[in-house]
DNA sequence: TGAGTTTGGTTGGTAAGACAAACTATGTCA
DNA sequence: TGACATAGTTTGTCTTACCAACCAAACTCA
């Protein structure tokens, strides 16, 4: 036990405060927390099944599942590849795509009362010390190898 | 569309690194992010089923269920309360507590590589910031006279 | 070239997590 | 006492998630 586990102790607290929000909003429109993500990944993406199962760190057969929920909604759609017929590549579709849209701003609608309480100098402050921790979690994950568990959108 | 986002965007960022943290650790051991969030509860309390529900926003159906594995394993235990003999209290046992004390050791020190590349001064920054932001969300809460949804431990 | 292997996805089975509705047992109070 | 409210459980359904088995396409190399 180090003498200071206070940074540890407070992100945590944090992430369950915010994955709150992205639960409750999330679920006012049918999307679970996973589905969130795969939206969120698919907005700048096209990747295959086994590269957005990477990416989410699931099993392919998840995957399936996931995609076909999301498909039957008009969220997302899957076509072969060209040069792999094996492959299936999935992408968002327009209704997707404006319903992603929506409930990203509704989240940051939901946190700014939130993030609005601190100072403008400490926002950024605290902004930057979040990247810079991200930025750490993505090197280290790099170094292991690890590709998988990356969340919402880029990076 | 509000001119920065940033802040946000990186919470929303760090806790899903967050959660992948707590996910794969809790999934060592076979523990869920909900069954986390319970035992984490019952460290320093002793709730009845109703109350736990409220506070971790799930229903109650849900709650017997969990609370019926986690007693299968030996984690936790219920006992009819004494003033209502329709009320069930709830309550971590022996094996249970050590557990938890052993998996929260080890999400210090997932988290630690990270951390542990800011700087002294930054980390005790970053902590402060994090929990007026914390503080924040309680106030909003309570003021919102919705108990649900609290996370880990106390507070 | 063609048999064997690897790779990409789906299917089927199982279990947990979550909700809603129905139900049981207790408690409250007019 | 009888009507209503509260605390938990049970039952049924859906989603998420895994694993193992499977099929089809692509690769490999003897």
């Amino acid at each position: 036990m180090r003498s200071d586990d206070a940074l540890e102790d407070a992100l945590v607290r944090t992430s369950f405060r915010v994955m709150a929000v992205l639960t409750r909003i999330g679920s006012d429109h049918d999307l679970s927390l996973t589905q969130l993500r795969v939206l969120g990944l698919l907005r700048d993406r096209r990747p295959r099944m086994t590269e957005l199962a990477a990416f989410l760190g699931l099993d392919k057969s998840t995957m399936s599942g996931l995609v076909e929920r999301a498909e039957r909604r008009g969220l997302v759609a899957r076509g072969r590849s060209a040069e792999d017929r094996r492959a299936v590549d999935v992408f968002i579709t327009p209704e997707g795509r404006e319903l992603t849209d929506r409930v990203q701003e509704e989240i940051r609608a939901e946190l700014a009362p939130f993030t609005d309480r601190l100072r403008a100098d400490d926002r950024h402050l605290l902004t930057r010390l979040l990247d810079s921790l991200s930025d750490a979690a993505t090197a280290h994950q790099a170094a292991r190898g690890a590709a998988g568990t990356l969340p919402l959108g880029r990076a």
